[in-house]
RNA sequence: GCGUCCGUAGCUCAAUUGGAUAGAGCGUCGGCCUCCGGAGCCGAAGGUUGUGGGUUCGAGCCCCGCCGGACGCACCA
């Protein structure tokens, strides 16, 4: 089903065929930022003035007598030479019958399915997940559901981070400061407080640092006792991430962490080096392009160590061979931008023909404008940081919906704390900081989820009241102001969503519904449903329906979920 | 020093990739409930888009120079 704005380029080309102005260059065709210049408007006589040396407004006018448009609606010269549409209230309503019948409210699959690999979340064993985390991990889920539903083959892989010199000190640590019984109820928190003591008494004493690395080295060439208490650290990690996940709603499709690739690293250094991209420096292998930077990729340290530069390059060779990945996606914080410059140029000299994207993201920060941390100085954990996000959720689904039963209300507050956290993350373009602010983010006004949810809640409160269901063959007929309007937005989906991939910006998705919402609610004002006659009446509630798929499609997308009541 | 990202209303943020008179929310001021969930709607005030040049029909967006900030620059990930 072709969208609104290529059926608009289709009449478009028409016209200029007729006119003998046809070209290749692609024609910009956009919904209005403002209602007084139409529904829809091009540059098209424009951009072609601009090549054929011409005035513009004299191309727009040839362009326009030639352009059919009585079963659209109209159009007209404006401007420096734009061309403005005008949708007719009848081409509205059966564009809007069209959608009403679609599951995919009119997003089309592409037509060219790509194998993509997302990468994110990506937590570290032995450390708490913490707020650092939540963007990588809610943007790639996001962007995964997305460029899922857009019909491409999405692979989602958690590139754990179980590999490391920190093991040294957590396995000198368990052997010397465990406390098995903290292992029962916070295995985490006792990992990281082993670490610790190990690190505080490494610093102090030589012997001890000497101690660490010993572990380090011994577990490196797989012996047995280390590697056994390096795959617990590992299990009993990896079950707490899952607790998270879990409260999230949120899955992957893979979790290989970089251990996985250990036993390909010695070979594809030796492959960097016979095929002349690495070389020897100061007794590390290194790989240079000097492009980027004077700094090195080191691909094996000197003590003979490798590094995430090497498990990220084995990495790569792993999702192109065994998955036939076509694009890779990084979803990691800006801070990394250099080793994944450095990477992406590694790899394509290396001849993977893959398009390789770092999708950067900014910082969280609190509310002193600094990096968010505990009153300790510590990051903040991000189980604690979502528990707490329920909390607040039940504190005022509690006031503002006293009837739910309990069973309700748990699972209404999930849905409104978590929706909360993810979409103040998606509603921000990613390379922005932004200052965490609880009360902004589970506000019931303004750009917020619970805003939108409830504007769902009300869309199906109607349908609830209803005393008998009614059919869906029944065809719309448009009318009012307000219904226009609506319609309009709702017609606008399947151009917005591909859109989001242009630049990995969920916040474009997350706009538009917002949008879309505040127009729901112009409607819902100006436009009584239950209480209208029969015909008008079975048109709203099909509007209704419509948006009610449509705002829910969207949120899941975004992976946030939504309540029948609130 | 070099590199990357950023600078938009009092505050927090947008801006369909170069389109028309730069938009929301919060806060401020003023309206709207015999009506489907007022958790809403309508309106007003608020801007030299850090700054100076350049490119063109047209710049918040592209190019160059400054000012200010964040981050990264050899064996941690």
């Amino acid at each position: 089903m072709a969208t609104v704005a290529e059926i608009l380029q289709g009449r478009l080309q028409d016209a200029l065929r007729a006119s003998d102005l046809a070209s290749d260059e692609p024609l910009q065709t956009a919904p209005t930022a403002d209602p007084r210049h139409g529904d829809y408007q091009t540059n098209a006589a424009m951009v072609l003035g601009k090549k054929l040396k011409q005035n513009p407004r004299t191309l727009a006018g040839l362009i326009l007598a030639h352009l059919s448009m009585s079963d659209i609606g109209a159009a007209e010269v404006a401007g420096p030479g734009f061309i403005n549409f005008r949708l007719s209230p009848d081409f509205i309503s059966r564009r809007l019958n069209q959608l009403a019948l679609d599951e995919r409210i009119g997003v089309e699959r592409t037509d060219k399915p790509r194998t993509v690999v997302i990468d994110f979340s990506s937590p570290n064993i032995a450390k708490p997940m913490h707020v650092g985390h939540i963007r990588s991990t809610v943007l790639g889920d996001a962007l995964a559901n997305i460029t899922r539903f857009l019909g491409h083959n999405v692979i989602t892989d958690n590139h754990i981070g179980d590999w490391g010199t920190q093991f040294g000190k957590v396995i000198y640590g368990w052997k010397h400061f465990l406390r098995s019984e903290n292992l029962n109820s916070d295995p985490v928190t006792e990992l990281v407080r082993i670490y610790r003591e190990a690190d505080a008494a490494a610093q102090k004493d030589f012997g001890i640092l000497e101690g660490c690395r010993q572990e380090l080295v011994k577990l490196q060439q797989g012996e047995k006792e280390n590697r056994r208490i390096w795959q617990q650290c590992v299990d009993l990690s990896t079950e707490e991430f899952a607790k998270i996940y879990d409260l999230l709603g949120i899955r992957f499709d893979y979790q290989l962490g970089e251990s996985f690739y250990n036993p390909e690293l010695p070979r594809v250094v030796q492959e960097l080096l016979e095929r002349g991209l690495a070389e020897v420096s100061d007794g590390a292998v290194v790989v240079w392009d000097r492009a980027l930077s004077e700094d090195p990729f080191i691909i094996r340290k000197s003590d003979g160590g490798y590094g995430y530069a090497t498990t990220d390059t084995a990495t790569i060779e792993y999702r192109v061979k065994h998955w036939g990945a076509e694009a890779i996606w990084y979803v990691v914080g800006a801070p990394q931008h250099l080793h994944f410059q450095q990477l992406f140029s590694l790899g394509h000299r290396l001849g993977y023909e893959v398009d390789l994207q770092h999708i950067a993201f900014g910082s969280i920060l609190g509310e002193d404008r600094r990096l968010m941390r505990t009153r300790s100085g510590d990051s903040v954990p991000l189980r604690a940081l979502l528990e707490e996000a329920v909390q607040r959720a039940t504190a005022i689904v509690a006031e503002k919906n006293p009837d739910l039963s309990e069973q309700e209300r748990l699972s209404v507050s999930r849905m409104v704390g978590i929706g909360a956290v993810k979409y103040s993350e998606l509603s921000q373009h990613r390379m922005t900081d932004y200052i965490f602010s609880w009360e902004k983010m589970l506000s019931l006004h303004g750009n917020t989820a619970p805003y939108l949810q409830n504007a769902y809640v009300r869309c199906r409160s109607i349908f609830r009241k209803l005393p008998a269901p009614v059919s869906a063959t029944t065809s719309m007929t448009l009318r009012e102001e307000a219904e226009l309007d609506l319609a309009k937005k709702i017609l606008q989906f399947p151009e917005v969503l591909p859109a989001v991939l242009d630049g990995f910006k969920p916040n474009i998705l997350a706009s538009y519904l917002y949008d879309l919402s505040a127009q729901f609610h112009g409607f819902y004002e100006s436009c009584p449903v239950l209480s209208a006659a029969t015909e008008v009446r079975e048109t709203r509630l099909m509007l209704c329906d419509i948006f009610s798929r449509l705002l829910r499609t969207g949120l899941n997308l975004l992976g946030i979920e939504l309540p029948e009541k609130m």
